[in-house]
DNA sequence: TGACTAAGTCTTAAATCAAGACTTACTGTC
DNA sequence: GACAGTAAGTCTTGATTTAAGACTTAGTCA
């Protein structure tokens, strides 16, 4: 299978990997969610080549996971932001950080902490189901069709 | 910078990425937490190379996420099986999908519905505080170095 | 004028992936 | 006993993607 068609697959992980699942994406979103905003700060931060960084900047905003916003006027600068849908995965780089400081962080403890403002503590995520609040595991969970299903999950 | 010096670094994001980073290894973790357990079933599933499945495997193996156990003595056949650390990433997954089914489902809906066992309803996955309860927003929170602080996120 | 800045593009070599043929070690059938 | 079939890979080849760093563009500042 070529990468490209797997957007076309009737899977919502499929089509989430179309865009995030390569091997920068995620890090470039996590400076993003750090407030890393221009073009040589993501360079810097990450040591990213700056061809695929270019790439990958210009796809997230086609998808409308960036926006470009006008920083400065001569000449034209542009910056880079979240938008809500970017925002929107947070989850999912939240629960790879919580993965990792499970299960490589060692015996010093994890390397960032995070703390929620609205209730002042440090935190660990937990994945929730919307409909009775309890924690989700997967082996709790049965999968079926849904309205738009072909094939595949 | 290199892949292979991304496990390296002192985030937990990038550590994790350099496990389930690639193009491949999420989905093969997807049929895996969908009980698929055979090499020529996710070949079959996935429609990815063979050497490649076969390098991916190897490595979820190595690190503890899959296990291989023996089904049958003669030839010798193992089967591939998510271990606890591998069922751990179960909200890595949950959230893309959600995040694929919010964002790219269309009017039709998702393609896939996915019942809690315990209550017995359709869910979305929620990422929540371990310490309050409540959603997790990522401008609700701030980070700062942890014990293990070296540079960067 | 010349150095500097920010945001890229271009080039080349190295690494990775796709596709499918081939291998190994057995089982079950003629 | 030969032969097709099965499961789990390995190997080979050519196409695609990435890493590293030089180069470009349009403007500012001393």
């Amino acid at each position: 299978m070529r990468w490209d068609s797997l957007a076309k697959e009737n899977c919502s992980l499929a089509r989430s990997l179309a865009i995030v699942g390569d091997r920068w994406t995620l890090l470039v979103l996590r400076e993003a969610f750090l407030r890393t905003r221009r073009f040589d700060e993501f360079e810097a931060k990450l040591g990213i080549a700056r061809r695929v960084l270019s790439e990958r900047l210009a796809l997230l905003v086609d998808e409308g996971i960036l926006k470009k916003m006008l920083y400065q006027d001569s000449p034209p600068r542009y910056e880079y932001r979240l938008t809500d849908k970017g925002l929107d995965l947070y989850p999912v780089i939240i629960s790879l950080v919580h993965w990792g400081d499970r299960h490589y962080a060692g015996k010093k403890g994890p390397p960032m902490l995070h703390t929620h403002k609205s209730c002042g503590h440090d935190f660990k995520s937990v994945v929730t189901c919307s409909e009775c609040g309890e924690g989700l595991k997967a082996r709790d969970v049965t999968v079926r069709p849904g309205p738009s299903a072909r094939k595949h999950a």
